[in-house]
DNA sequence: CCTTTTTGGTCAACAATGTTTACCTTATTC
DNA sequence: GAATAAGGTAAACATTGTTGACCAAAAAGG
């Protein structure tokens, strides 16, 4: 029983999808170090990600990632220690704080952006666009599959 | 420049691949809780991974995963204390230790990869078999640009 | 209105997973 | 054989998460 499995064995399509996605994501950062944002990490890209959208409260923050607010602000105050990010009062609640990036911050976001763009531009190349699109697709259908 | 960036706007590849990853594997991990196995974490699947091809010393677990023989040692001897990896002497060198999965550890991780297989042939059945093949073969394209 | 409940946020203690430094014991090499 | 390399362990600490207790502002109900 355990041949019948291990002699089709190649790597897991989960494993290959989260090597992919985590070398995709390396090097985006990576281009970011070299853009002269050295400290900026892997860890804030989920943050990042919903603050671009201009201006966030933290617990809009913890449940879009699915974390506790705690666990938000913490990484928050990591990264405006570090000057990519700031929160101002939120002038429509005396409670909470919006959560914006700094010039900094977006500079080196739009880094980011732009080594994501250009890898997806070369990957064109290589596979063309039609299969870059099906790859977007069938990723989406498997997300289907596995929420529904 | 901003909006030229931001205008055409959709999840990066990379954050794409790390999702779909982590669905996979939460699915697989969800099978082997529901088959009785409850205490398997999804952190130890690097570990399994590699124990997997009988018997590993400890140190090339760690180089293999590219993190500290101390980290290493530390996962296994978490998921020894729980049952599913043994460490036995090695019998060529007396410094080392031989990691291997016990039996309940072999039926969790058959119990991971019978998951594995069905979801794939589910995403047949759904995409085609010359689909999955084409994603395979485009996430490989994409581990070589990003390696070479 | 004024009380009650909900909501945004903070603080403190702790869990999980990693790193670094230092060390011991066995193997290998000159 | 003595010196060095390799496998492993121990201890202190960093990162990133959690939970529980709490406070102040806002919203809801009478």
């Amino acid at each position: 029983m355990q041949n019948e499995i291990k002699h089709h064995q190649q790597a897991s399509l989960g494993h290959l999808f989260s090597r992919v996605g985590r070398m995709l994501t390396g090097h985006a950062i990576a281009k970011v170090h070299e853009a002269g944002f050295p400290e900026v990490r892997e860890s804030w890209l989920p943050i990042l990600q919903h603050v671009e959208e201009a201006g966030i409260r933290s617990i809009d923050l913890a449940s879009k990632l699915a974390i506790s607010k705690q666990a938000a602000n913490q990484m928050v105050k990591e990264i405006e220690k570090r000057g990519y990010l700031q929160r101002s009062p939120d002038p429509d609640d005396k409670r909470a704080q919006r959560i914006s990036l700094t010039e900094q911050g977006w500079r080196a976001w739009v880094v980011g952006l732009k080594a994501m763009a250009e890898m997806e531009r070369r990957l064109e190349t290589r596979l063309g666009s039609a299969n870059i699109n099906s790859l977007r697709s069938q990723a989406a259908v498997i997300e289907s599959l596995l929420v529904g």
